[in-house]
DNA sequence: CAGATTCTGGACCGATCAGTCCGGAATAAA
DNA sequence: TTTATTCCGGACTGATCGGTCCAGAATCTG
C-alpha cells in the first residue's frame, strides 16, 4: 500500500547526536543537522519534529547507550574497583583521543542548556542519578570485597567519583595531556584507597 | 572640544560579562546585550568592536578579577589549606546561591566554544594555568607548614584540586543541594589529609 | 496496470541574527 | 555663537534561523 521508509532513524538519530555533542544545541544549525543525517528537511521534521525534540532524544538515546559505552564497565556483573578504574580510564582515553573535546554529552547539556531548560535539566539529572546509583552498588561491592575503602559511605563516594569525572571530562576539553589527566585520575581513585599514605 | 562620553564601559562590560556567564555566549543575542548594557547600538561597537571581541574581554575581565572574587583566598599572602578550603567554601557558596546555575566563566566559555574556537581556547588555558600555578604555591606552603601531605607533588594536587573544582561547578548546575555539594568538596579536601583512614 | 500512500526537494514563511551607517541632538572648548 | 566632536535612535543590510507546506516522484498493494 505504502511506500517504505528509506532512511534509517536510529541511524539518523546518533548521527545528530554526535553533531550536538560535538558542537553543542545552539550552533547546530538545522542545515548542519539535515547534512549530517542526510535527510530532507521534509523527513527530518517528520521523523523528529523539532530541533529540540530532536535533542532530548538524542540525549535519552546518549544515556541508556551508558554514554555510548564509556560506562560499560560499571555495568558488568560484580562489577568492584577494577571497573570503576576502567570507567575512568575510558574517560582519559575518550579526552585525548581525536574526538576528546567532545566531553561528555550530559554534560554539555548540562552546561548549555540545563540552567534555563527545565526539560534538559530533568534529563540530565535522571542521568546522573542513574550513574550514580550503578556507583554505590559497585562501590558498595568494592567495600565488601576489600578493594575499596569503607571510611566513607559508599554514597558520599559515588557523589565524589562523579563529580570528578565531569570535573575530567571537562579539563580535557582544554588538551592537557594524557599525562595530566592521568595525574588528576590517579589522585581521585586514590580516595578509595584504604591507606594513601 | 568634544562631548564626553556618558556611560561607564567598566560597567558595561561588567554587565555584558554577567548576561556572557549566565546565558552562555550564542544564546545572548546582540539586543540582550544592548539592553543588559544599556547602550545604543552605536555605543556599543564603537566601545566593544563585535560581540566576539566583547566576550573575550568579558573572559579577561573575569579572570583577572580573580574569578569575580570566589578566588580571593588564594591569593592572600600566607595562603595555606585553610585559604584552599576558604576557596572550595566560594564555590559551593556561589554553587547554592540565586545565580548558582551560572557555574564558572571560564568553565563554561571551556564548554561551549574551546572545542571549536582557538582563541577562547588559548585564553581559557591561560586562565587555567594562572589558577593551577597560584594552587602550586599555596599548596607548596601547605605542604611545608605540615598542613597537606607531601606524597603527591603540589603540582599533582593543584591538577586535581582545579579539576575538582570544575567538577564541583559543573554538578552544581543540575542543583543538587548544598549537603551534596559539601560531600564532594570534603572527600575531595580530604587528599590533601596526612591520614586519611 | 490503477490507486493509495509516503517520500523528498525546494520554495516559502516571519523572525531574528550580527553588524553598518547616517543624521540630528547633545555637549564641549574657543 | 561658532565649531568640533561624540553620542545615540533607528533604519537598513544580507544572511541565517527554525519551521511549514506543497507538488511531484517513488514505491508499494491489489
Amino acid at each position: 500500500m505504502a511506500r517504505a521508509r528509506e532512511f534509517d532513524e536510529a541511524l539518523a538519530l546518533e548521527k545528530a547526536m554526535l553533531l550536538f555533542w560535538e558542537r553543542g544545541y545552539e550552533s547546530a544549525s538545522l542545515s548542519d543537522l539535515l547534512k549530517a543525517t542526510d535527510l530532507s528537511r521534509s523527513s527530518f521534521y517528520e521523523a523528529f519534529g523539532t530541533k529540540r525534540k530532536l535533542l532530548l532524544a538524542t540525549l535519552a538515546r546518549y544515556v541508556n547507550s551508558g554514554m555510548c559505552g564509556l560506562a560499560e564497565p560499571l555495568f558488568r556483573d560484580q562489577a568492584s574497583r577494577t571497573e570503576i578504574e576502567a570507567f575512568v580510564g575510558n574517560m582519559i582515553a575518550h579526552g585525548v583521543c581525536e574526538h576528546g573535546q567532545r566531553g561528555c554529552f550530559v554534560n554539555n547539556c548540562m552546561a548549555e542548556l540545563a540552567p534555563h531548560d527545565e526539560e534538559v535539566l530533568a534529563a540530565v539529572r535522571m542521568a546522573r542519578q542513574g550513574l550514580e546509583r550503578r556507583l554505590v552498588q559497585v562501590i558498595r561491592r568494592g567495600q565488601k570485597d576489600g578493594s575499596i575503602a569503607s571510611r566513607e559511605s559508599a554514597l558520599v563516594l559515588a557523589r565524589f567519583i562523579g563529580s570528578s569525572v565531569s570535573g575530567l571530562n571537562l579539563v580535557a576539553k582544554s588538551r592537557p595531556g594524557k599525562a595530566v589527566l592521568e595525574d588528576i585520575a590517579r589522585v581521585t581513585l586514590s580516595v578509595l584507597d584504604k591507606n594513601s599514605n
